[in-house]
DNA sequence: GCCAGATACATTGCGCACAACTCAGTTGTG
DNA sequence: CACAACTGAGTTGTGCGCAATGTATCTGGC
């Protein structure tokens, strides 16, 4: 029984591909308000609400701290966020946009209409993309997390 | 006019997590034969075709000599190809699969049809996602491009 | 044959991602 | 209260991705 090993047939691959043009797509423009794909999408869930924790964006954005420290750290030295603790919980650092930050929504919805119109396919099939994508997203992740801890 | 700036609906982000989810399901199994993600495609490429070149690989896996150079330095090192230059052309180098690289072809199918299996969607569905995540691939990358010496 | 430009690959530098670890702060249990 | 276990964030080390640059080789025009 001969697997299907053909590059061309592996969802992975495609998946792979798609986020790396997809973030290409975007690193010219974002890099001429001075952000990278990571810090835009950052941006995003900090609108979207702001004053999140650390952890709370590693939830949404997938990320762990490893990755968002350095991130949230740049992006402090850009002026676009505050990390503050304050609370109860001393342990907790809540990150706030700053006038800078909230300042680039505008310019980001330029950027993100004309790349939208750019590509060329369907609303639908768009759409279609989208959901299964995250349809993907989660079923994966069930295939990595709960095992933790199981022999193996 | 609110532009839809929500992560839930952009499909660039709903690629970005699904890819990172799908090379996360990955990492684990790969990690047992001394795989990472990145070195698991490029030997599916050559198990495709053995000796190609390093442009040629690049083109397939769409990565660049900056990634692959030293992806394949360490793939070197771990015994699984070989850099040749060989032919008239002496700028060329071809990756040749060694042994051991030719005999993780079988420990690779097993640990894809594993995953397969466990990620909780229809055929067609997924079928449906490879297909759409491809075309978007080659929809965005014509944003990228094309435009190479333009005013921008 | 000579040399300017192109081509193939390698190197450098930076920003992610992520595993593994550290550390400060908090919580549950006796 | 004491203290072990846990939690939230940060640090370190490795491997990508990719822009920019370097270097050797090749090609075409003369």
């Amino acid at each position: 029984m001969q697997t299907d090993h053909q590059l061309d047939h592996q969802i992975c691959f495609a998946l792979y591909s798609a986020a790396r043009a997809a973030t290409a797509a975007y690193r010219d423009s974002l890099a001429e308000i001075g952000l990278t794909y990571t810090q835009y999408v950052t941006l995003l869930a900090l609108w979207e609400r702001d004053g999140r924790t650390v952890s709370e964006l590693g939830t949404v954005l997938r990320l762990d701290s490893g990755t968002l420290s350095p991130l949230l750290t740049r992006m402090s030295a850009t002026g676009l966020v505050e990390r503050r603790r304050e609370g109860e919980d001393g342990r907790r650092v809540t990150i706030h946009l700053t006038d800078a930050g909230r300042d680039l929504e505008t310019e980001v919805a330029a950027i993100q209409r004309r790349l939208h119109d750019a590509v060329d396919m369907e609303p639908e099939e768009l759409a279609t993309l989208r959901r299964l994508a995250q349809r993907f997203c989660e079923s994966a992740a069930g295939v990595t997390d709960p095992i933790e801890g199981a022999p193996r």
